[in-house]
Parts: structure tokens; sequence; C-alpha cells
RNA sequence: CGCGGAGUAGAGCAGCUGGUAGCUCGUCGGGCUCAUAACCCGGAGGUCACAGGUUCAAGUCCUGUCUCCGCAACCA
């Protein structure tokens, strides 16, 4: 049997998942189930990424292990594994990459590129600040010292362990420019331009700096960094250096692995050089899709519009949150989301057009014939173009599922619906139903429909599973004859084919009152006060210099979306120059002339190359979710160089 | 000149290797009554961002300009 491997990211378990998440893995999922309808012997993966310092941090904010943090999101109530069995699912596999048997896998695979010497000791070089406990390059200082806090820096090594990724440069360059190895075809020159043209550095993979993460086994003090940890769960996943599964030889390489567009980059350079450094064979392809939008921006928790498939599938199901993200959008590049689409969409081609074409086709059956057609037939030469269409459309379904390309997919599937829709019109069912001597011709439209329904939702079964099933019931249609290959055939139900007109498969949404309870469960964040800082001593205090200041000029900074420039007059004589993230929020000539507060006394640093020299004082909120921030404008009367206390 | 993507009817989008500009919603008019106020037909509405160029022929290829978005940077 035919195998084909398919695999989603394994998500990061930091917080709930969103619709983002939801996408590709319905799109996966998809695929999966096409594979499936095919013949394959398919393998659908999943899971989480589960270790890192994030996790490390959020769960010690949270007071528990690291280890019941993550078992929370992932197999916790309304936790991840719960949002997958709620959109249908069908993965075979779940990796979590705190499972035993890909902890030691791992340790197995980071001895052999050691041993191989792709994997090697080496440090961070650089200008360490104790304070800061950070490292800087020369280029970074200002004026020789700590750019965050101003104080000395001391040269200074960290251990790390480092993978040859420069070694496999000339290769990675060659796998992406000269093969379809990532797809769609603009993210190679991101990845070209971006990465490989300016050259690949080593890259560390390994960490002391926290704990959470799969130690060395061989010198424990370091952990394994997310990449050979994350990446190989692919591998592992099928047993690979592991006795808990033994298909890797069955499965892999991967036919595809669907990505995300910000991970591409891991995916198609980082990936594929580690798989070479083992000697093991590369994945097919690496499809980097698109992102959802919401209102031409990008989705975020502190904007408050992050989607929640939950809502959405507790009131329309999954099958119609599946099939809208899977025909609204193009896979390969971002869209926007927005529930009026949703709603639409839902409503003209799952309702009106499905929907109500099985439930006029099925009540008619009953209505002439109680349910039971007689086996009497009349064709007629109005019902070639529909037979013609229906036993075309598995071709160009199929050459546009290869290419991932759902939306025309479910294009071509519903612009068979219309035709079928079209269909009873040009035949008209209920004049014919007034004449006994026309029973086999109303037969013979009447099963024309059914067949055509038939074929439609047979190759809907991937996208609407649910909903396919259900209707497949209501025309009487067996297992047998909803596969692959009777998608190509017209004729297959039982000339006396039982029909049961049973619920709406698809009922019609009120869209206005439905958009009006969505906005109303949409959660705004509230408007968070931050919490009072710990006490400062006086002394600490003091040593700050708050001076009054006067606008002499201000520009914008070239090239950069927040910066602003200002030159002051801090009544020393001498201008003063400071540059402020403030862009968003003032218009640079708006603010020539006010009068301000600035803080003197700190260090120097430089922004976008050029130098500022103390920070301006501003009141920063959040409001409905925006950030809000004012500039602390002060009574012209006071003059450049006051100072505060 | 950091990297990449996009600018096509009121809105949201298709248009791959160049050959009379399409789809969905909305809108206007008509038809039908089997059906989920659904379905079917027709009309109006676009100098395909702008300017050059290649060609018998250009949303479709080339060059330049403008605008928007994402990444990166940065936001003390």
């Amino acid at each position: 049997m035919k195998k084909y491997y398919i695999t989603t990211p394994i998500y990061y378990p930091s917080d709930k998942l969103h619709i983002g998440h939801t996408y590709c893995t319905v799109a996966t999922d998809a695929m999966a189930r096409y594979k499936r309808l095919q013949g394959y012997d398919v393998m659908f993966l999943t899971g989480t990424d589960e270790h890192g310092q994030k996790i490390e941090e959020k769960a010690k904010a949270a007071g528990i292990t690291p280890q019941e943090f993550v078992d929370r999101i992932v197999t916790g109530a309304g936790g991840i594994l719960d949002l997958w069995n709620l959109m249908n699912i069908s993965n075979d596999r779940f990796i979590r990459t705190t499972d035993d048997y890909h902890v030691e896998a791992i340790q197995k695979i980071f001895r052999k590129m050691y041993d191989k010497g792709d994997i090697y000791k080496g440090s961070y070089k650089g200008l360490y600040c104790t304070p800061c406990e950070s490292f800087w390059t020369e280029s970074q200082l200002v004026d020789g010292k700590c750019p965050d806090c101003g104080r000395e820096v001391h040269p200074a090594e960290e251990e790390a362990y480092f993978f040859k990724l420069s070694a496999y440069s000339d290769r990675i360059r060659d796998l992406l420019e000269n093969t379809d190895f990532l797809e769609p075809r603009s993210r190679v020159n991101e990845m070209i331009h971006n990465f490989i043209d300016p050259g690949l550095e080593d890259l560390c993979v390994s960490r002391t700096s926290f704990r959470w993460g799969i130690p060395v086994d061989f010198d424990p003090g370091h952990v394994v960094y997310v990449w050979v940890d994350a990446l190989f769960n692919y591998a592992t996943a099928l047993g690979f250096l592991n006795d808990r599964h033994n298909d890797f030889e069955t499965f892999w390489p991967a036919d595809v692995h669907f990505v995300g567009k910000e991970i591409v980059r891991f995916h198609s350079i980082i990936w594929p050089a580690m798989l070479m450094s083992m000697d093991l064979p590369l994945p097919k392809k690496v499809y980097g899709h698109g992102w959802l939008l919401l209102d031409g921006g990008k989705m975020s928790k502190s904007k408050g519009n992050v989607v929640d498939p939950v809502i959405l599938v507790n009131r329309y199901g999954s099958d119609a949150l599946r099939y809208f993200l899977l025909r609204e959008f193009p896979f390969g590049t971002d869209g926007t989301f927005s529930n009026e689409l949703l709603i639409a969409r839902i409503n003209t081609d799952l309702a009106n057009d499905l929907g109500n074409l099985v439930s006029r086709t099925t009540a008619m059956v009953e209505k002439y014939f109680d349910g039971v057609l007689i086996a009497d037939r009349q064709p007629d030469s109005l019902d070639d173009d529909l037979l013609a269409m229906a036993e075309a459309l598995r071709g160009k379904y199929e050459v546009q599922m290869e290419k991932f390309a759902f939306q025309n997919a479910l294009s071509d599937v519903f612009t068979l619906i219309a035709r079928a829709n079209k269909y009873i019109d040009e035949t008209t069912p209920w004049i014919l139903a007034k004449d006994e001597a026309n029973r086999p011709r109303l037969a013979s439209v009447l099963y024309n429909l059914l067949e055509t329904i038939r074929i439609a939702s047979t190759l809907l079964l991937p996208f609407i599973p649910e909903s396919a099933a259900k209707i497949f019931a209501q025309i009487g249609a067996d297992a047998s004859i909803t596969t692959w290959t009777s998608a190509a055939t017209f004729g297959l139900l039982p000339a006396t084919v039982s029909v049961t007109k049973g619920e709406s498969v698809f009922p019609r949404i009120d869209a206005a009152k439905e958009l009006l309870e969505l906005e109303a469960q949409k959660t705004l964040p509230q408007n968070e006060i931050e919490p009072i800082a710990a006490p400062v001593d006086f002394d600490t205090f003091a040593k700050s210099d708050f001076r009054v200041v006067k606008v002499k000029d201000c520009t914008a900074v070239k090239k950069s979306q927040k910066l602003l420039r200002f030159t002051l007059d801090d009544g020393s004589g001498t201008d003063r120059q400071i540059l402020s993230g403030i862009a968003k929020f003032y218009k640079p000539e708006d603010l020539i002339g006010k009068t301000l507060v600035a803080i003197v006394n700190l260090p120097p640093r430089k922004m976008m190359g050029q130098e500022s020299q103390g920070m301006l004082i501003s009141a920063i909120h959040t409001d409905q979710g925006e950030e809000a921030l004012h500039l602390l404008i002060l009574d012209d009367c006071i003059p450049a160089g006051a100072k505060l206390g």
C-alpha cells in the first residue's frame, strides 16, 4: 500500500491555541483525510513542543512545575487535545517532547551528531555585563560600556554546543534553489536573501541558562536547545532511535511538513541540514502557509482580537469552521479573518447551495415517491451536461488537492453543486409530478440529483466529514459507494434507492443577530493599571535627575516606524538629543515648542544609529486593549532646566 | 537603497506558462414555487495603483515611481 506521512508543527503550549493554529491543523487534517480517501496508508502527526525558558518562567509565575503547567494546557480540560477533538482532527499520533521515548532519542541524536563532529563544544565569546547577565558584541557597546546599564563589561566566555550549520550551506542552497523542496516559491527568495546569502553561521544548540529541557547526557550542565529537540519530533514519533514506535522505516521521509511562515526558516534550512548530518533522507516537501490576519493586522492578545475557535464551533459546528478556513483563504498567502466573512460563507455555500440542494432533492423523493424511487427511467439530453460535469469533477479536484490549493478544490465542488441547483430549474420536477406519465422522467431527474450529491459529498469528506456522513445517510448511500473510485463514476446508487429527509445539514444563520452576539462575546482586555512597584530607597530615587526641557526641534527618524528625534533645550546651553519611540502617538510638528520632562542622567544609548541622551517622561496605560501614551506636557512658563524633585 | 509580499467593479477575492476581464456578497429587474425568505435568469458597475517599454497582442513579461502589509531593526 502507498504511504503518506504528513505533519503539523508541534505547537508551543505556553498559552491556549487560537484560530491560527487551528487553521494549520485543519488543513493538515483535510490533506490526511484526502490521502486516506485515495487509499493511502496515512500517518498524520501533530503534537506539542514543551520545553524552553518561556514555559519554565510561566510555570514559576504560576507557582507550579513546568510539567504541571504543560499538562494543564495540553491534556487539561479545554486544552489542546480537547480542541483537536472538537475540530474532528484525525491525527494518528500525538507527540509531546516531554515523552520519555522522545527525550531518550534526542539524547542519542545529540550524541551521534557530536561523535560525528557536527556538534562541537565551543563558547559564546563576548563582553559580559555581570549585573545584567548579558553578552554584548563590540559594536553594541556605548562608549565601551554596557548599553543597558552603562557599567563596565569584561570579556567572558560561556560554554555551549554548536551545530556546524555552515558546513551545509551549499547543499541547502542547492536544495532551495534547484528543487521544489520549499513551497510556495515566494518563500525561497526570502530564505536565500535573508539567510543563505549573508552566510550561515553555526548554530548554538545547547543552553545553560535554564533547566527545563532535555539534558545533554554527557554534559549535564547543558540542556538541548529547541532546534534538535523540537525538529526531530518528526522522526522520533515514528520510532527513530527509540522502541516506543517502529514505523520509521515505513513512513520516513515525510511527504510534507505543513508549517506557518514564521518557522519556514527552521524547517527549510536547519532541519534539512541536521538530517544531512544524520545521513537521513530529507522530507519531500515543506509548505509554508500564510497567516490569518484580523482587520489587516496580526492577531494579538493585547489587542483583544484573538479569535477563539471554541466559540465558533459551539455555534456553527466544526464542519462549518473547517470549510470556511479552507475555502476562504488561499493556503499559501495571508488572509483576513472576520465574523462577517465566516457567516456569509456558511450561508451562501453550505446552507443555500449544498444544504438546500440536499433538502429540496430529498423532499421531492419523499413527496413524489414516498421516499423510494421507482426503477423505470427516461433519460433526456438535458441530463448530459450535469452528468459530464459530475464525472469530471474528481479529476479537477485531484489536481488542486495535489497543489494544496484547497480553496480551488472546494470551488470546483461547489460549481457542480450550483449546476445541480440549476438543473432543477431546467427540468422542473414539480411540473413533471403533475402527470403520471412522467414518472420515469421524474425518477431520472431525482436520481441524477442524488448521484450528483453523492459525488460532491464524497469529495467533501476530507473537509466536512460529519456533514458528508449525514448527507450519505439521507440519500441512502452506503460506504461502498462513497469511495475515491466511486467518486468518478455516475450511477452507483441503487435504482430503487430509499431516501430519508432528515434535519437540515446546514441551517441558515441569521447574520445580523449572530454578529451582534459574537461581538458581545469578544473579551476585551481590562484597562489594566500596572501594580505598584517594589519600594525604592530615597537615595536611589534622588539620583535620578529630571529636568524641564523645551522642544526646539522634532523630526521622525528615517526608516523607523516608532522613533522621533528631539532636539531639546535643557537649560545647559547645549542642545540635548533624545530619541523616543512615540511616533505612533504624536506628529513631530505638533511637539515643537512644547515644555516636557526628561530624565537627563541616563547613560547615552544608540538607537537606529543615533545617540539618545536620556528619556522623555510620559504616562502609559492600556485603553480598550490599545496602548495609550501621553507625554507630560507642562505649562510653558516653566523655564528649561528647572529641576524636578 | 535591509528582506519579502500586495495594489483588479461598493466590499472581499480568482486570474498558471501573454490573445475579447471573472467569482462571491451587495445593488436593480425578471422567473420559479420542489426547497433552509432559499433556487434560476438578466442588467448596472472596472482606463486591472501610476508612468514608460517589449509585442501583431499585456492585470498577465521588463524598468521606474507611489501606496499598503509582513519580517528584521527599533520602541530608553
